[in-house]
RNA sequence: GGGGCGUUAGCUCAAUUGGGAGAGCGCUGCCUUUGCAAGGCAGAGGUUACCGGUUCGACCCCGGUACGCUCCA
């Protein structure tokens, strides 16, 4: 080990050379020498830790990636520094550099990892903190990784050895597992044995997933109790005798089956929490202690007035301080990396944190309005030089914190109405276990406030019927996820797990070679494997035609799924093309092999043959257009909306082209068209379209080049450019010139001219999420329908306005349906919307006055029957003509006011619809008689087909046999004469 | 991924078992009063979110969709 005295703190190791400079090493050089370690600042740690990596032991530095990880769906947030390398360790990535060292940003709340709770009452748990790591991958292992912590730990930090403290794992038999000497045997050159202990499978063995990347770990503790004397504390769940750094020594593959295979290239993941290794450093007791707070402590307190933090454990006001200021960093990291609060996922996470924030807030700190907004410029001065990210829209996150914390204290208000419901039911002064979790599952009212409120009036809930509540919606979520999943087999792919390709690298089988799928013409093949999903098969044939198999080749003309733009399908047959033939549905990628994915449709296929792959033309050129498309709309959209448009994803299909890009609001009529416009005007003008490999950094120079934000690219990297070569741009890389012109890296494939694109329709534009819109447009023949179709709605709704009044309400009527249900142009969809907005009036006027005439005429019959009826009637049975519901009714009130002692009833066909209407109406003295309006009209109701009910002195009937109504009639009339006795 | 709740006039919300869609505020007009506040009368305003089903009949029951709120994972 090399001596550390004069010079720099750490030289550089003979066996390794610096590869890359950390933008911290520009900041700062360490001193020479520092008298007081205890005095080290958190973010000089931070930098130290760094320093150590890149200078000392030849490590790259890597800016942490962002805590919402775009390209894992697994995972809900960035929890680990290892997220970002994770396909390095499954083999299905790789990076220039062979070991790195960063600070990653994490947050562990919701999910596996949930801290949440926990945050404010003690000393050490956060939602967001950073992870320092230094990684190998595939070069040094176990005595480097041990050499290099404990030199950090001792030499650089002086931490006090006799206070360290190691692990190693102590095997384990079920899985047939050999204990970590290896690892013990290092330690051993830096540890008396007393201080290296064995640790379990649960602590010591470091496992991904279910499956994948795993092995042995060795973690370091620090002894804090003031004697130094706590070995027998380690790993106890002791706050004086902590975790400090897992060096985990990846070395092993666990398999679908659970089977562990050794990987042929070891690498080191180690994570070391910043906040805590500051806080032992700077000899504190929390990790809330240290100087890393500190601003955002001294703006709680300017924007509460609460009492300054203290540091107490018990104290609600120091309690309040550590949730807020631990929430609001994570709050403002997420949103800044694009999360937004919503009511599920991620965003869900975030709602809970701020809220949680919002209650300490309020109920401790006696904050009335929005506080958490006020606090993002204190997180972006403690962390904005790690993180500069956090300096680019500072205004922008407090803004959405602000909102969100206005919606919180409106539930809120809304709840509090709701609670005092509950308090006014409560018996006994206890408020019910469904109130409360009501309150809490229907409306978001946190059950710790409800017990609070009912405190404040004397009053107790009941908390164990609640939680028993909690459990049964618990085990109903859970019972019902399980039961789906299971069923949901079907779906019909599949893919190639990281131990399959291991096998295939084993048998020798290279990636296949792609190069052909930018032409798509037909080649020929030979096929190196048939993956029936979990096993290889040297053959098969059509015995097994449902089943679903892919097939890999040595090379292939068949574009895998990648960069947005779908998977090709097409066939594979044997090189006559008349024995066998499989059916390629889906082209995917995995780790470089291209995977066929399809049945066989007959014949045969064996490894080892050769085929013929052949791509249907067609479908690759309408997938070539909507991508080519897709960058003219990309250049069109920067041009109309400005710089800050950036894409935030795609796909490119045969049938439409979707675009997402961020935008703060929706895009007006005008842009829109806009947009459609000079995308077809860039198709009109035959550009041609170019695409070139070329080295990435050189790449990276070109100005105004697209690229999707977080996206790793390869190098070289295909750049994509329209109406230039690229060798054009390449010589005059610099010039404000190519703002102008699409250029983009993308792997896709494109047409060679854009004219071949024809034409170009943006069909919907709608958000997303907020700050993302959607764009989904067509090329092509599809375009094209799209935009004679409109012509002809357009013209359609253009001449309704010359129509008669007779005829316009039902075309009308065409026209609204049709302009829903076709595919159009938004900016036509939106011209039709004004046609038949400015037709609705009048098409309203003209309803309201034919149901008015309508009613009319009816309830001018119903008077002359009411009139004409003899005078002392009292059984008024009759039909009247061209009544509805509406009709009847108002010609009853007619009746009733003329003939106030009479037993009314009305009849009305409608022989078009096949229906009859009847009403009835009684008066209170013949009710008395016996006769209910609605046993009346049902007896009518029967007669012809129908049934009806109502009030005894209102009631409607329906019937659907129109011939029938005399015999109604009569019927009628004798079953009132029998109640009341003739008339 | 799985639950709960909601969507009715411009706004806030009602509507009994399925039987004529309402109130308050706001709006328009008229009247009264006039120091201010206001008061009275009349009126306009509704695809009960959307689609489908059950029914003679659906704001109401059932299924689906969208949007919002909320809980669990």
């Amino acid at each position: 080990m090399p001596a550390v005295g004069a010079g720099p703190l750490w030289a550089p190791d003979d066996a390794v050379r610096q590869r890359g400079a950390s933008p911290a090493a520009k900041q700062s050089r360490l001193p020479l020498d520092y008298p007081s370690l205890m005095a080290r600042s958190a973010s000089q740690i931070r930098n130290d830790f760094i320093e150590f990596f890149v200078q000392r032991a030849g490590h790259t530095y890597v800016p942490s990636s962002p805590v919402v990880p775009h390209d894992d769906p697994t995972l809900l947030f960035t929890n680990a520094g290892m997220n970002q390398f994770k396909d390095v360790f499954l083999g299905t990535g790789t990076r220039p550099y062979k070991r790195a060292v960063n600070t990653q940003k994490c947050i562990r709340a919701g999910g596996k990892h949930n801290d949440l709770e926990d945050v404010g009452k003690d000393t050490y748990h956060h939602t967001f903190f950073e992870m320092l790591g230094n990684w190998s991958f595939g070069d040094y292992f176990k005595a480097d990784a041990i050499k290099w912590a404990w030199e950090l730990l001792t030499q650089v930090w002086k931490l006090d050895p006799k206070r360290l403290h190691a692990t190693y794992f102590q095997g384990d038999g079920a899985e047939n597992l050999e204990p970590d000497l290896e690892a013990r045997d290092l330690w051993m050159q830096y540890l008396p044995t007393e201080r290296i202990h064995r640790g379990n499978k649960k602590d010591n063995f470091w496992e991904m997933g279910e499956s994948g990347p795993c092995g042995p770990c060795s973690e370091i503790h620090y002894d804090g109790t003031p004697g130094g004397n706590g070995a027998a504390l380690v790993n106890q769940g002791d706050p004086r005798v902590i975790e400090i750094w897992n060096l985990v020594f990846i070395q092993f593959n666990r398999g679908a089956d659970g089977r562990l295979t050794p990987l042929p290239a070891k690498h080191v993941d180690t994570g070391m929490g910043f906040e805590r290794i500051a806080r032992v450093i700077q000899n504190k007791q929390s990790n809330y202690d240290t100087d890393l707070w500190l601003p955002i402590f001294a703006a709680i307190e300017s924007h509460t007035g609460a009492h300054p933090y203290r540091g107490k454990l018990e104290d609600p006001v120091d309690i309040a301080y550590r949730v807020v200021a631990d929430h609001i960093r994570c709050l403002t990291v997420a949103m800044t990396d694009g999360a937004r609060p919503s009511n599920e996922g991620r965003g869900y996470v975030l709602r809970r944190i701020l809220r949680r924030a919002v209650r300490h807030a309020h109920q401790t700190l006696g904050v009335k309005g929005p506080l958490l907004g006020n606090l993002v410029p204190a997180v972006v001065e403690s962390l904005g030089d790690v993180f500069p990210e956090l300096t680019k829209k500072p205004a922008q996150v407090a803004q959405v914190i602000r909102e969100e914390e206005e919606g919180f204290l409106r539930t809120l208000d809304r709840g509090i109405e709701l609670f005092e419901d509950a308090a006014r039911r409560a018996s006994a002064k206890t408020i019910a276990a469904d109130d409360a979790f009501k309150l809490h599952d229907t409306y978001g009212f946190p059950i710790d406030l409800t017990r609070v409120m009912a405190e404040e009036r004397g009053m107790t809930v009941d908390v164990e019927g609640f939680e028993m509540l909690m459990e049964q919606a618990r085990q109903v979520s859970k019972g019902k996820t399980s039961e789906a999943t299971s069923g949901a087999v079907g779906g019909g792919t599949i893919g190639l797990s990281p131990e399959a390709m291991a096998r295939l690298k084993a048998q020798n089988i290279q990636p296949t070679d792609d190069i052909d799928k930018y032409h798509g013409r037909p080649i020929q093949a030979k096929i190196e494997a048939i993956w029936n999903g979990s096993d290889f098969d040297e053959h098969t044939d059509d015995s097994h035609q449902h089943d679903l198999w892919a097939i890999i080749t040595d090379k292939t003309n068949f574009y895998a799924e990648a960069g947005g733009q779908i998977g090709d399908t097409g066939r594979i047959t044997d090189v006559d093309g008349d024995r066998s033939e499989f059916v390629v549905n889906e082209t995917k990628s995995f780790g470089g092999f291209v995977l066929h994915v399809g049945h066989l449709k007959r014949g045969e296929i064996n490894v080892g043959e050769t085929v013929q792959m052949q791509v249907p033309s067609e479908r690759r050129s309408d997938i070539r257009a909507n991508h080519t498309a897709t960058h003219l709309l990309n250049l069109a959209l920067r041009g109309v909306l400005g710089e800050d448009v950036h894409q935030r994803g795609s796909l490119v299909a045969d049938d439409r082209l979707r675009f997402d890009f961020s935008s703060a609001r929706a895009m007006t009529q005008h842009e829109l068209e806009q947009v459609e416009q000079q995308v077809n005007q860039d198709i009109k003008k035959q550009l041609q379209v170019h695409a070139e490999a070329v080295p990435l950094d050189k790449a990276k120079r070109i100005r105004g080049v697209r690229a999707v934000f977080g996206e790793k690219y390869p190098d070289p990297v295909r750049v994509v450019s329209i109406g230039a070569t690229v060798s054009q741009i390449l010589a005059d890389a610099g010039n404000a010139k190519w703002m102008k012109y699409s250029i983009e890296f993308c792997g896709g494939t494109h047409l060679s001219s854009t004219e071949e694109a024809k034409s170009f329709v943006i069909v919907s534009e709608q958000a997303l999420a907020a700050g993302v819109r959607r764009i989904i447009a067509l090329t092509g023949p599809a375009a094209m329908a799209a935009d004679t179709a409109g012509d002809h709605l357009q013209q359609r709704a253009a001449n309704a306005a010359r129509l008669a009044d007779d005829l316009l309400p039902a075309e009308f009527d065409d026209i609204v349906k049709l302009s829903e249900e076709l595919t159009l142009s938004t900016v036509r969809r939106h011209r039709i919307a004004a046609l038949i907005e400015s037709l609705r009036a009048r098409v309203k006027n003209l309803r309201k006055s034919a149901q008015t005439a309508a009613r009319g005429t009816v309830v001018d019959q119903a008077r002359a029957l009411a009139e004409r009826a003899p005078g002392n009637g009292r059984i008024i049975v009759e039909q009247v003509t061209g009544a509805d519901k509406d009709s009847l009714l108002a010609a009853m009130d007619v009746i009733k006011a003329k003939r106030p002692d009479a037993a009314a009833m009305l009849l009305s066909a409608n022989e078009v619809e096949s229906k009859v209407f009847i009403v009835a109406a009684v008066p209170k003295s013949i009710i008395e008689l016996g006769l209910k309006a609605g046993d009346w009209v049902r007896q009518a109701a029967l007669v012809c087909g129908g049934s009806g009910g109502g009030r005894p002195d209102l009631a409607q009937a329906g019937g659907k046999d129109p011939a029938k109504v005399p015999d109604a009639i009569s019927a009628a009339r004798t079953f009132a004469q029998q109640k009341i006795g003739g008339a």
